[in-house]
RNA sequence: GGUCGCGUAGCUCAGUUGGAUAGAGCAUCUGCCUUCUAAGCAGACGGUCACAGGUUCGAAUCCUGUCGCGAUCACCA
């Protein structure tokens, strides 16, 4: 039971008791700092049943609550605030529940599973700066749904058809050699945007060279001869060509080894692949079971539409003239074929840049209509570009952050703050460099989950990212000096299950700041936000510094209380330890 | 132009369901390493919450309008 579950009930019954009113909602927020007491009865509510001076009757309340409720201590009221003051053996009883509780905060899975797509990547580019977000933010996004009590499914939808493979595979035949990632030590990934960037560059020339001779640049791009041969072989490709296939296999082969690679080193996971070579075709047998529902018609040319005027949206086209699928085509079925693949499935959550957010808008519409009950349960976590100062990032002007090098740059970072600093000294090179790789993408995964999905990040590649403050490395910084004092605790065989009975301003703040923890998870499930569990840290750390700072620990006044204040250390390091598992972050023991 | 999103301190960002005097970090300034890790702590400075109306006992938060920035409006994906 945390103090809701017992204010609730009790205010209601208070008011019912004295005035004889039945309340509907009582509102309670934790007391201001600049105020005595721990939670606060907002009294203004409470008017539309009760009339009167909200002083008076808070005053009145709070005289009852104190008397008939063994957890409130005291009272005060400022104007029509009702300032409660809980009683120490309150959030002692809470903190002896919790201390053991590895799970605290997290919930058993139960009811329907959530799919959580992320990542889709393309298989003509290594990732970049804007993966990385997406990667982070998925993967944070489905751990918090873990613990919030779901089950979840961590998919991805790879684009490893269509023109652009093409481009690659034609470049990587013309100019390769037959180069492979072993031969010439590249990632695969990189390797095949190379030939990429090479085609673009060869397409160039030609198109220069055709302007030259007198075509316009429009007539130039489309008659391109480098051009005409990838769209070629996509056509083979379709027809199912042994060697266009078997190149293309190779190829993205090479591919998915680089993006494993990248995957690794973020720290993110996959429970299923979806490759858009398979579901290319799917849908078109959705489209005609919509065709008869009616919810689709056809136009005299045979496309075939979804009217979603009256939703407020446009018409939307779901299937083309020739009966070729267009990209809605194939979401539609893929969706379906997802619940079909995973029926426990009760809903899914979508990570796509926010430039797709009337896709998806459409998209879940049309499901709905299609009658699919898991269609109430579509959500997409639409999220904000990430640009840099010089604006955005473009390929074609080498202004692309890569991923690889992002997070190599990172653990260089740490590694001078590290050595500047003098931590660290008396390890091992090797210790060393793991440690550096932890705080550099603890720093990099904290920066990037910290702001609100929603909104734009602006990175700046030359700044880096910062290690004091609100960072990454500062909260990883608290868990290993956490463990630092659990250490020295241990050596000195202090016993730590001993309770005392009055509890210190800061130790209570802290318990305080505990026990909202299983509340943020659930609000941070629901807003699909880790920036919420990012900042309840932050608040969590600064809270225990301060404690940490002006409080001794292993040198307290009674063993009773070192015990104490090493378990309640303890917990707050566990609950570090399980949120930033949450955002995907790994916190050292030392550093 | 239509639709959607964003606009909070010099900069980067929080702000839970509408609640008290709007909070952090960076930067600038002042103290604190003889105590458990100073990547820290305590404090100072810094605000017309883009602007104007409205709803409410109460608005950064909800509604309407204006301005600024961005995205999107393909038989592309």
């Amino acid at each position: 039971m945390n103090l809701e579950q017992i204010l609730i009930p009790a205010v209601k019954n208070a008011v019912s008791q004295i005035f004889n009113a039945t309340l509907e909602n009582v509102e309670l927020q934790p007391t201001r700092k600049d105020f005595e007491g721990d939670i606060t009865v907002v009294v203004f509510p409470i008017l539309r049943v009760v009339k009167g001076n909200p002083a008076v009757i808070g005053e009145q309340i709070g005289k009852y609550l104190a008397e008939n409720v063994p957890e409130i201590a005291d009272f005060n009221v400022v104007k029509g605030f009702l300032n409660l003051v809980v009683s120490d053996s309150y959030y002692l009883d809470f903190f002896e529940g919790i201390r053991s509780d590895a799970n605290f905060g997290r919930k058993r899975a139960e009811g329907k599973a959530v799919m959580v797509e992320y990542s889709s990547p393309n298989t003509n580019k290594p990732l970049h700066l804007g993966h990385v977000r997406n990667n982070l933010l998925g993967y944070s996004v489905a751990e918090i749904i873990k613990a919030s009590g779901k089950k979840v499914y961590k998919t991805q939808i790879i684009n490893d058809r269509g023109i652009h493979i093409c481009k690659s595979m034609l470049a990587w035949k013309k100019f390769g050699h037959g180069e492979t990632p072993q031969s010439t030590g590249l990632k695969g990934d990189k390797l095949v945007g190379n030939y990429y960037v090479k085609f673009d560059k060869a397409y160039k020339e030609e198109i220069s060279y055709l302007v030259a001779q007198g075509k316009t640049q429009e007539e130039a791009e489309k008659e391109a001869p480098l051009l005409k041969e990838a769209q070629q072989m996509l056509l083979k490709w379709e027809a199912g060509d042994p060697e266009v296939v078997e190149l293309w296999k190779t190829m993205n082969g090479w591919v998915y080894e680089g993006f494993e690679a990248t995957y690794k080193a973020l720290g993110v996971d996959f429970d299923s692949y979806y490759y858009e070579s398979n579901t290319y075709l799917l849908g078109k047998d959705n489209i005609e079971e919509g065709l008869k529902n009616g919810v689709f018609y056809r136009k005299e040319d045979g496309s075939v539409w979804c009217d979603l005027t009256a939703d407020g949206l446009d018409e939307k086209i779901v299937l083309r003239s020739d009966g070729t699928a267009v990209y809605m085509t194939q979401d539609i079925g893929t969706a379906i074929q997802r619940v079909k693949d995973n029926p426990d499935v009760g809903g899914m959550i979508y990570t796509v840049g926010n430039e797709q957010d009337y896709h998806f808008k459409v998209l879940f519409l049309i499901l709905k209509k299609l009658g699919y009950d898991w269609a109430r349960n579509l959500f997409h976590l639409s999220y904000g570009m990430v640009d840099l100062p010089s604006g955005k990032m473009k390929s074609r002007e080498g202004t692309v952050v890569d991923a690889d090098d992002l997070i190599a740059e990172m653990a260089n970072t740490a590694e001078e703050i590290s050595t500047e600093l003098g931590k660290l000294d008396g390890y091992s090179e090797e210790e060393k460099k793991e440690l550096y790789k932890t705080i550099g993408l603890g720093a990099l995964k904290y920066y990037i989950l910290k702001v609100d999905p929603k909104k734009r990040i602006l990175f700046d590649p030359e700044e880096s990212v910062d290690f004091q403050g609100n960072t990454g490395p500062f909260i990883q910084y608290t868990y290993a000096r956490i463990q630092s004092i659990l250490r020295k605790a241990e050596e000195n065989k202090i016993p730590v299950e001993l309770v005392h009975s009055e509890l210190h301003p800061k130790e209570k703040e802290l318990i305080k700041q505990i026990e909202l923890y299983p509340n943020m998870i659930q609000v941070a499930a629901e807003n699909h936000s880790p920036a919420i569990i990012a900042n309840y840290t932050y608040d969590l750390v600064k809270e225990f510094n301060s404690f940490y700072q002006n409080v001794s620990i292993l040198g307290a006044d009674s063993e009773e209380e070192i015990s104490f204040r090493v378990a309640l250390s303890g917990k707050v390091g566990d609950v570090i330890e399980s949120a930033f598992k949450l955002l995907g972050i790994v916190v050292p023991e030392r550093m």
